[in-house]
DNA sequence: TTGAAAGCGCTACCAG
DNA sequence: CTGGTAGCGCTTTCAA
C-alpha cells in the first residue's frame, strides 16, 4: 500500500520545516521568483522543487480542520440534470474555481425533505458558503446553517421566514405583465396560466401575478388556472389540455420552463397547433427552442447573469462578511411565433 | 462568532467519552434501540439525545484526515450541462447517496489540460475513487491517481495506455453495424459519417466502424466522412451540410448527440427535410427528440444502466479492493421517421 | 528568515 | 462494556 505524500516528506526533501513548506504553499510569486511571504527566494525554490519531485498535493481536509476554511461552496438545485439548473450550475463552477473555490453539487428533487439531508451532507463536507434555489418556501431545513452562521444565497425562488441570507430573485410582477401583455396585444383574451401546484415562492408569486394582469385588462372573469402535479404523466397532462381546448381556452402562459417542453410535446401529440389552436408563452429558454417550430415565445432571465451575480453575493458574504442584500433581476419577453395574432 | 459543534461538546453533554459517541455515530441500530458496537442501550441513548440537542454533525473533514476515507466519489465527465451527462451525473448522486458517499462533480469542457486540474482538487477535497469520462486518450493528466492507487472507472471511452482501472464501454462496432445498416436497408447508399474532430477513443472507433460497415456492403466509394471542429458555429455547420446536399449527400450517421442536435438545427434552418432530402441515423437520447417531428433514429445507450453498472464497480475496487475489468455495453438501434425509406 | 510545537475534530488502539 | 490518548496532515503562533 503506498502512504500519502505530506508536507512532512516535502519538509524532508527540502530540509525545511513544515510551516516554511506551508507558507509557500499559499504563496504567490512576482516575476524574479520572489514569493509574498518572509520566506527567502532559494529557500522557496527548493521547497517547490520538492514539492514537484513528490508530486505533492496537500489534503485539503487537514487544512479544512485546522483553519476552519474548506474553500468550497455548495450549489443545491433542484435538480442538475435539467437544463435551466445545470446552466446555472456550470457556469459557477467557472466562475468559482477562478477564484479558487470548489464547487459542489447536490440536487433536491423539487422533495423539501431532501434538502435538509443535502445540507447536512454539505455542512458535513464543509462549505463556507451555499447557493441554494429552494423546492419550498419552509425555513426548518435551513436550521443547520443558521446554528453555524454559514452565508446563504436565494437563488430564484425565496424563502422568506430564513433571516440573514441573500437573494437574487427575478421580478415575477414585471414577468407576468410582459406575458399576459404579450398574448393579449396579439388578440387573445381567454388568456390562462398552467403551471405545476407546488408550494415555490416564485410558482405563487407568477400565478397572483397572472391575475393581476388579468384583471388590469378587464379579463377577470375569463381568467383560469390549470395546474398539474410536478410528476404528471404525458397522458394526464394531454387530458388536461383537450379538456381546456374545449372549454376555449386560447392561449397559455406557462411560467416554468419543464411544463412549457411538456406542454408542447403533449400539444405535439394531441395533433394540435401553436399558435392556431392554443398560443403560448413560456418561461426560460431551452436549447430546444431553436428546433422547434414556431418559435416559441417566453420570458428570458440570463442564466450566466443569475450564476454571475449570485457567486458574487456569495462570495461578497463570506469574504467580507458583507450582510444579506436582495438583488432583482428585470426580466425580458423574447417574442416568437408561438404567440403571434390569432388568425381567425 | 458562533463555535463548531464538536464531539467534545457531545461527550460532555452526555457524560461519556469521545470514543463512545464515535462509535454510537456509526453504528447501526436494531428494533430495540440496541446498538451493534459495544456501547449499552441507556448510553447509546443518551449519546444520541445530546447530538440532537446539540444539532451535532460530524466533519468529515476530520473523519477523513484520521481513518483515510473521504466517503466521496468524484464523477468527471466533459460537461456537466449537457443532457447525456448530467443525466448520468444525476443517477450516479442517487445512487451513491443510497450507498452512504457522497459525490462530487466536475467538467472537463473537453479540454485535456483541465482534466488534470480537475483530478488535482478531487484529489485535494478527498476521494476514495472516480468516474471518469475522460476528454482525450493522453494518460499523462492521470499519473497522481496512479501514484495514490485511487481506483478509477472509465466511463464510454477509454484510455488504453492508463493500467489498472475499470472500463464500461459501449460496442461501438455494433453501434456503427446497427446504424448504418439501418440506412442502407431503408435505400440510401450515399451514407456518410459527421462527427466532431476529437482525440478520444470513441469518436475513432465510430469512425473506424463506419469505414468497416460501408466497406461490407460494398459501398467503400461512396465512404466519406465531414469532420467539424468541437466548437463549430451553426454558420459553419450550415456551410458543411449544404456543400455535402451539393455533392449528393443522402444521409448522415451523426456519432454524438450534440452534432444530432446541431445537425437537425442547422437542417431547419436550411429548410432541407428529414429525411427526404437528408436522413439521420443519430446518438443518444435527448428529451428534445420527443417533440421533433419526424422522430430521430438514434443508437441509445441506457444512462441509468450507464450510471448503475460503472458505481457498482467503481465501488468494488473501493470496498473489495477488486482489480480494474472491462464491461460492455450492447447498443440498440431505436427507430425513427429521420431514416425511412426514400420516397422518390 | 526560520523552526518547534500546540492544536483543529475525529478515529482507533489499548488499558482498565 | 467503557474511557484515555496517540496520532492523522495541516496551520499558526511563538521563540530563536
Amino acid at each position: 500500500m503506498k502512504r500519502r505524500v505530506t508536507i512532512k516528506d516535502v519538509a524532508n526533501e527540502a530540509g525545511v520545516s513544515t510551516a516554511a513548506v506551508s507558507l509557500v504553499l499559499h504563496a504567490r510569486f512576482d516575476e524574479d521568483g520572489n514569493p509574498d511571504c518572509r520566506i527567502g527566494k532559494e529557500t522557496a525554490a527548493k521547497i517547490l522543487e520538492a514539492i514537484d519531485r513528490l508530486h505533492y498535493i496537500p489534503s485539503g481536509a487537514a487544512a479544512q480542520i485546522s483553519n476552519g476554511r474548506s474553500g468550497n461552496i455548495g450549489v443545491i438545485t433542484a435538480d442538475i440534470s435539467s437544463n435551466f439548473f445545470s446552466d446555472i450550475c456550470r457556469h459557477i463552477e467557472n466562475m468559482a474555481f477562478d477564484a479558487g473555490y470548489n464547487t459542489l453539487f447536490a440536487s433536491t428533487d423539487e422533495k423539501p425533505e431532501r434538502l435538509e439531508k443535502v445540507i447536512y451532507s454539505m455542512i458535513r463536507l464543509g462549505v463556507d458558503g451555499l447557493i441554494i434555489v429552494p423546492p419550498s418556501t419552509d425555513a426548518s431545513a435551513l436550521e443547520a446553517l443558521e446554528d453555524r452562521d454559514i452565508p446563504v444565497v436565494f437563488l430564484e425562488r425565496d424563502i422568506p421566514d430564513y433571516q440573514g441570507a441573500s437573494r437574487l430573485l427575478l421580478d415575477n410582477a414585471e414577468a407576468c405583465r410582459l406575458a399576459v401583455n404579450e398574448l393579449y396585444d396579439e388578440g387573445y383574451r381567454r388568456i390562462e396560466h398552467l403551471s405545476f401546484d407546488m408550494d415555490i415562492s416564485t410558482i405563487k408569486e407568477k400565478e397572483s401575478g397572472y391575475f393581476h394582469e388579468m384583471e388590469k385588462l378587464g379579463l377577470s372573469s375569463l381568467a383560469k388556472t390549470r395546474k398539474v402535479s410536478q410528476n404528471v404523466t404525458m397522458a394526464e397532462l394531454m387530458e388536461v389540455i383537450s379538456q381546456a381546448k374545449t372549454e376555449g381556452t386560447e392561449a397559455f402562459f406557462i411560467p416554468t420552463n419543464r411544463l412549457t417542453i411538456q406542454t408542447i410535446t403533449a400539444l405535439a401529440k394531441l395533433g394540435l397547433n401553436v399558435p392556431d389552436d392554443i398560443a403560448i408563452v413560456g418561461f426560460d429558454r431551452h436549447k430546444f427552442f431553436d428546433v422547434y417550430t414556431p418559435y416559441i415565445s417566453h420570458i428570458y432571465q440570463d442564466t450566466k447573469e443569475l450564476a454571475g451575480r449570485s457567486f458574487d453575493m456569495l462570495v461578497d458574504m463570506i469574504e467580507n462578511k458583507a450582510p444579506g442584500r436582495l438583488e432583482m433581476l428585470k426580466p425580458q419577453l423574447i417574442k416568437g411565433g408561438s404567440s403571434i395574432k390569432k388568425s381567425l
